[in-house]
RNA sequence: GCGAUCGUGGUGAAGUGGUUAACACAUCGGAUUGUGGUUCCGACACGCGUGGGUUCGAUCCCCACCGGUCGCCCCA
């Protein structure tokens, strides 16, 4: 633009402008749909918390909180940090609202908003991107664990995916991470200084995080690296035998990964991630991820208690549509549009509309005195299934000419019977 | 933070160191002075991301910056 002053958006945020909003709309009310199945009620969190929430939250060791977080002093010099995901802030508001006290349990909840996080945007990735989360707090009981993926799969299910893959793992309980901490930093240390440089400090403070690591994906000493899988105490092999006894009970198709391992903190027991398979997709291919997180409330001072839950993507969710050349029915049309000619007519015509709106009607007008052929165009391009005409003749008869656009006819229809004429042929 | 690539009208997109920047779609107007989706005709970039440089002359060459896109890291 020749506008130099000229202000965009900024890097990693966009605009949902309509023939797109349709679509959010559409995939929100289907998740809040089937919350209300799963009878999951809605919690409203603010957008930015005190930085100490995810910090002591999601943990000081990830890349979230080391560089990912939009942090600024507000004028009463708080620290505070734009969400950079949902867990952390629900967890807070269980704590501080003594949702623990209540006499339903587990509490079960969604939420679904904005997140942020500082980060170069790709196909995917966004700065904003908006989730979709539910978590139950209060339960240490697999059949939930299940219920939780059995959501996440039904709901991309229920729109039509099918390139799906669901992996699972396990974290294990403290005992077992200890255990299988010790024995990682044992294995990686004689060969640490072949290890890249992020794994070398993630040896330190969460070597779990080098199994994850893709640079040093090949190193010879990931192959014989000590799993996870080998250091489970018995309650925690135990629990994981019983959410993949349940997930099996829901005809859940899911694969075990040993090397799965969540980016945050809090997590332990279940984890897992849903996958797209799609072709065409881009470089990232998690759709949604999620696991157990007992122990996250005590963090953050309330008293123990266990929880889990998942959070997706919408954009990615829509990525996912996308791919598998999904159309989500989201056509837009209107009942009635008015065709007006002359400045009385004009003026009675904002009359009749109003009265067709408070009828339930979708009903709109032209606004920029056009000629009545460039009305009907508008009329057609708007997908109108009647088009209301009224000019001197109608206005002095009392009538107005109804015409439906799908079969072209035609009929002059009294004022006060217009609303039942198009209602009868809706 | 690192790397690659791109940046021409509302959209898609062609193009050349030199008087008028193709074409298509969309939009608007007319043919049809009261009727849509077809057809025909016409209109539509004081300008080629921004700034600087090279040149007699740059949208096209060089540099910087900004921005988009994709990828790495990591994740939703």
């Amino acid at each position: 633009m020749e506008e130099i002053t000229m202000i965009n958006l900024p890097r990693g945020t966009q605009d949902i402008l309509p023939g797109e909003s349709e679509k959010w709309q559409y995939l929100e009310q289907k998740f809040i749909e089937l919350c209300s199945r799963y009878n999951y009620k809605e919690i409203r969190t603010p957008i930015f918390e005190h930085t100490e929430v995810f910090q002591r939250g999601v943990g000081e060791t990830t890349d979230i909180v080391q560089k990912e977080m939009y942090t600024f002093p507000d004028r009463g010099g708080r620290q505070l940090t734009l969400r950079p995901e949902g867990t952390a802030s629900v967890a807070r508001a269980y704590v501080q609202h003594k949702l623990h006290g209540q006499v339903k349990q587990p509490q079960k909840l969604f939420y679904h908003g904005p997140m942020f996080r500082y980060e170069r945007p790709q196909a995917g990735r966004m700065r904003q991107f908006v989730q979709f989360g539910i978590e139950a707090l209060g339960s240490a009981d697999p059949a939930i664990d299940a219920e939780v993926i059995d959501f996440a799969m039904t709901l991309y299910q229920s729109l039509g995916l099918k390139s799906l893959r669901l992996v699972i793992n396990t974290l294990g309980d403290h005992e077992s991470r200890t255990a299988h901490r010790e024995a990682l930093i044992n294995h990686f240390t004689p060969v640490k200084d072949e290890l890249c440089s992020d794994c070398q400090v993630r040896l330190d403070k969460n070597p779990l995080r080098v199994l994850d690591c893709k640079r040093d994906h090949d190193h010879p000493s990931m192959e014989t690296a000590p799993k996870i899988l080998d250091f489970l105490t018995n309650d925690s092999r135990d629990y994981f035998e019983r959410v993949k006894k349940y997930l099996d009970e829901l005809e859940i198709d899911y694969v075990v990964d040993p090397n799965l391992v969540r980016g945050l903190d809090y997590y332990n027991h279940t984890a897992f991630e849903i996958m797209s398979e799609a072709e065409g997709f881009g470089a990232i291919t998690t759709l949604s991820g999620g696991g157990r997180f007992n122990g996250l409330i005590e963090e953050l001072d309330g008293p123990a208690t266990p929880g889990i839950g998942f959070a997706l993507s919408v954009e990615r969710f829509l990525l996912a549509l996308d791919a598998e050349g999904i159309e989500l029915p989201v056509e837009q049309s209107l009942d009635a549009y008015i065709v007006a000619l002359g400045e009385e007519a004009e003026l009675k015509a904002s009359g009749l509309m109003k009265n067709l709106r408070a009828a339930g009607l979708q009903a709109d007008k032209d606004f920029l005195a056009k000629k009545m052929k460039a009305q009907f165009k508008a009329a057609d391009r708007e997908n109108a299934k009647f088009v209301l005409i009224i000019g001197d003749q109608e206005l002095e008869k009392e009538v107005v000419l109804i015409k439906e656009m799908a079969s072209g006819t035609q009929e002059a229809v009294p004022f006060d019977s217009i609303i039942n004429y198009i209602k009868e042929r809706l």
